[in-house]
RNA sequence: GGGCGCUUGGCUCAGCGGUAGAGCAUCGCCUUCACACGGCGGGGGUCAGUGGUUCGAAUCCACUAGCGCCCA
């Protein structure tokens, strides 16, 4: 058989330090990374070379938690493999800055409200503490201070991405607020006008009276509320035409706003009065009685109040039987002021309505229902008392009171019309893990409505149109007027559009800005194309789109995701990425969500200081696609073992590299076969997105690799059976630790390249990834049976340890006698590393060896020999 | 109410058709010349329950229960 001498290059140097620590790795690599440019994306490569990550940018105002920890782990392991797969990768970072979370920070924070219609203050400057009463600003100085803020809070994230060991290319930065993402947002929104595809619609909107901003489908969420069934009495409004109607409502207060009362067709209770009319109570308005399927018999009395607007269900009966608007709740959640007896407020008693409403008027919500139930209580048109209940209630997911519904001007995008060709999409995109789709298609399939983009908010992208004022002062909101793509970013509340002059803003004649500002997700929902360099860098875009990879978490699913692929698919007609990877979420011990709400959070900072980057870096990755992990630092410090024991073992391997010679020993040549085995599964795994087990591989061998066999060669390493067997070893050993530190790159970022470092240049974040070849070329292919050998050779250094052990006896305990019972074949093994077993087992005699179809070997040992220590 | 996922030793999880696995924890032992931030060895589970498919099920199917997430 002929033997290969493994391949060294001359350029490998051999500096070990003593005592190698992982303390101070960090702060080490992570600079000289920045200084080598060690992720530099080479924009000269080709689509089919590069690898793009469309990164989530993190919300800076929030507080950093484990999760961004966690999830961006994951992702960082994948860019690294494919790295060192040869694909030059695209891997940006972004912050997303603007939006509410940011507002309500900046108000806290420095003490200050926004008040659009003050004018710009150049010399502002917000006290250094915050005052108790907020101080009011104009909206230029509002956002003078959003953006100083979001510039601190971007530096704290950035210094733990950096300590992390994410392998970002900081030179490719962007905030979703920068010139660059409000460009792209805007242009993007001008395209969609210009196909139709965008609209703006006065219609009943979901409103936070707080916030006061609309808000959309996919920022909603369902809480448990109290509330209370109220029994009203309606009178039929042609008497002596049959009984009272009796309607349960948690609404009373929206009485005035009633338009009808509606019934299920089939409810044989209710059936002889469709088409009739009734009396509201107090108001002496007349409603009709109508049929319709959304009607529940088995709520409350079966029969409902329909108001403008109560809830959702509301909408749609207004739609659907055409029902007049009859609104009570202003944008700040008061009752407005109304003159019964107008036009839409007609009553068959204006006067008592008028006295009645005037006890509402101006009132908030809950005063105003607690009032009306005294008046109809008083009145007599309340039955019995109001029945509790628990319910659940519409909330803005980051607001505190009930949504109400306000009807408003707003900005959609046609979003139900494609909801198809989405689904479609959605199956087109790689899904890890695969299940994950469901939650997409869920979503997609539920829609009930366009999406509405507009938000009556300060710090975010600006709408970038203008309207024509007309002579008599009102604003002709359908001619929308809009800028050349070329004039982009605008700020339509200080630029001027083309022909006009400032002094003509809100003049008759004259022209008015948008005041409004984007969605967050409509601006996010194009990170591809602002990472990319749409519109301002098309040499880059198709280099890099449509991207590789959408690493996210799932609950942002119809939120981010679903915004993003509809984008691309309006813009582009096709997907944004190739693959979503689909992180889960963090929970603490007892399996709840980590978040700060449940005042469970934990601050990473502090963890990766303890146990060290790559510590908490081999917790995350333990954490599978789409699965929540438990928050466990005893994991990390598994990982931080791990770590130690690379340094330990690779000092080991490199105290000593010579002499170097072909790799002939059975032992050896086992070992490698298995580790050609494992860098095949680790590189199916990875190839897959599923990281964790190609690491647990690598760890379960690289532990096999210390415990048992650097164990059974440490002394023909030594030297003690010749030079060429300890070649051997040594050419074996190098040639081992070479792979394990590529296979550990990616999730080990910081250790491996410090290992890697005393003996190769270059990084070993830009070596190739590790083949089976070139571990079994040198030994002339895979060798199954020195395998086998390697195995067997454990197998019995396993029952001298446990014999030494039982005897409670130290492990340099000679072997005296020995009688081996095992299989012929396995006995046939065990001869050909015969030498290493006794070496490592310490026998002082060739044991006798019985075939046998049981495995009953026996070691008598003698007494432990004082400390053998070289040369003393 | 609907969808999805989970239920394997004290804890965290892997295995996903062929006689139960790992790490942590626990117990015992060993200061072995890379490592005590170490090593060796041991104990510990009728794989949530019920029924079915199969020569054979932790693994496939159905139902039940509990937990979690998302959506109504």
């Amino acid at each position: 058989m002929k033997y290969h001498c493994p391949p060294m290059s001359h350029a490998d140097k051999f500096v070990v330090p003593d005592k190698p620590a992982l303390e101070g790795l960090e702060t080490k690599w992570q600079q000289k990374w920045s200084a080598d440019g060690t992720y530099t994306f080479d924009r000269s490569k080709k689509r089919d070379e590069v690898y793009s990550i469309d990164t989530p940018p993190p919300t800076v105002s929030g507080s950093l938690h484990i999760g961004h920890v966690f999830s961006y782990t994951h992702t960082d392991v994948i860019a690294r493999f494919q790295r060192m797969r040869g694909r030059e990768v695209f891997y940006p970072m972004g912050w997303d800055d603007n939006g509410l979370p940011t507002e309500r920070r900046v108000q806290n924070y420095y003490g200050v409200r926004c008040d659009p219609s003050l004018p710009y203050d150049a010399a502002f400057q917000p006290p250094p503490q915050a005052p108790k009463q907020p101080i009011s600003v104009s909206r230029p100085n509002f956002v003078e201070l959003c953006l100083r803020l979001t510039r601190e809070d971007e530096k704290a994230f950035e210094h733990l991405w950096r300590y992390l060991g994410l392998s970002v290319d900081w030179a490719m930065t962007y905030a979703t607020i920068d010139k660059r993402s409000q460009r792209v947002a805007q242009a993007g929104f001008l395209r969609l006008l210009k196909k139709n595809l965008a609209y703006q619609l006065e219609a009943p909107t979901l409103w936070d009276v707080d916030f006061r901003t609309a808000v959309a489908q996919a920022e909603l969420e369902d809480r448990e509320r109290e509330g209370a069934y109220h029994r009203l009495r309606f009178e039929r409004a042609d008497p002596d035409s049959g009984d009272a109607v009796e309607i349960e409502t948690t609404r009373p207060e929206l009485l005035p706003a009633c338009v009808a009362l509606v019934a299920h067709p089939s409810d044989e209770r209710y059936k002889a009065l469709f088409g009739k009319d009734v009396l509201t109570p107090l108001f002496r308005s007349r409603v009709p009685v109508r049929a319709h399927e959304l009607a529940d018999p088995e709520k409350g009395s079966g029969i409902a109040m329909i108001c403008t607007f109560g809830d959702i269900t509301d909408v749609t009966w207004w739609r659907e039987l055409s029902l007049p608007v009859r609104a009570v709740i202003q944008p700040n959640g008061t009752l407005k002021p109304i003159t019964w007896g107008g036009q839409g407020w007609q009553s068959q008693d204006v006067a008592a309505a008028q006295v009645s409403y005037n006890e509402l008027a101006g009132q908030s919500i809950n005063k105003a229902r607690t009032r009306i139930v005294e008046l109809l209580r008083e009145q007599g048109s309340l039955v019995g008392e109001p029945r509790p209940i628990v319910h659940n209630v519409k909330f803005f997911e980051k607001g505190d009171r009930p949504l109400e519904i306000i009807t408003s001007r707003q900005w959609f995008i046609k979003t139900i019309e494609s909801r198809s060709a989405l689904i479609e999409r959605g199956r087109q995109l790689q899904w890890h893990p695969e299940y994950m789709k469901v939650r997409y298609e869920n979503w997609v399939n539920g829609l009930n409505g366009d999406w509405c983009i507009s938000r009556q908010r300060f710090f975010g992208v600006p709408f970038p149109v203008w309207y024509p004022v007309a002579k008599d002062g009102t604003v002709e909101y359908s001619r929308p007027i809009v800028p050349d793509e070329a004039r982009l970013p605008i700020d339509p509340s200080v630029d001027v559009p083309e022909g006009f002059t400032s002094q003509q803003r809100g003049q008759p004649g004259g022209f008015a800005g948008d005041p409004d500002i984007m969605d967050t997700w409509a601006t996010s929902s194009m990170t591809p194309q602002i990472a990319g360099g749409w519109c301002e860098d098309p040499d880059l875009l198709q280099r890099v789109f449509p991207m590789d990879l959408r690493p996210q978490a799932h609950d942002i699913i119809r939120t981010w995701l679903f915004a993003t692929v509809l984008r691309a698919h309006l813009e582009h007609g096709s997907l944004p990425w190739h693959h979503a990877a689909i992180s889960g979420f963090v929970t603490d011990p007892d399996r709840k969500k980590m978040s700060k709400s449940k005042g469970n959070v934990v601050t990473p900072f502090a963890l990766l200081e303890e146990h060290g980057s790559d510590g908490v870096r081999y917790w995350a990755a333990s954490g599978r696609p789409g699965g929540d992990t438990v928050f466990d630092p005893g994991q990390m410090r598994v990982g931080r073992r791990l770590a130690i024991k690379l340094l330990n073992a690779s000092r080991f391997v490199l105290a000593k590299p010579e002499p170097l010679g072909p790799v002939t020993e059975l032992a050896d040549r086992g070992m490698l076969t298995r580790l050609a085995d494992v860098v095949d599964a680790a590189t199916v795994s990875l190839e897959a997105y599923d990281y964790t087990p190609a690491m647990e591989k690598s760890e379960s061998f690289f532990w096999f690799f210390c415990d048992d066999y650097l164990e059974l060669v440490k002394a023909r390493r030594y030297g003690d059976h010749g030079e060429p067997a300890a070649a051997s070893a040594n050419s074996a050993m190098l040639l081992a630790l070479s792979s394990l530190l590529r296979l550990f790159a990616p999730f080990l970022p910081f250790v491996t390249e410090e290992i890697w470092s005393w003996w190769k240049s270059g990084s070993v974040h830009r070596a190739t990834w590790p083949t089976a070849q070139e571990l079994l070329v040198p030994i002339g292919g895979a060798d199954p049976r020195a395998a086998d050998a390697l195995t067997e050779g454990c197998r019995v250094l396993g029952e001298v340890r446990k014999r030494k052990s039982e005897e409670k006896k130290p492990l340099r305990t000679p072997v005296v006698s020995a009688t081996i019972r095992a299989p012929q074949h396995n006995l046939d093994l065990l001869d050909q590393v015969w030498t290493d077993v006794s070496a490592s087992g310490v026998f002082q005699a060739l044991p006798r060896k019985e075939a046998s179809d049981v495995f009953e070997s026996v070691y008598v040992l003698g007494e432990p020999e004082a400390k053998p220590g070289p040369a003393a």
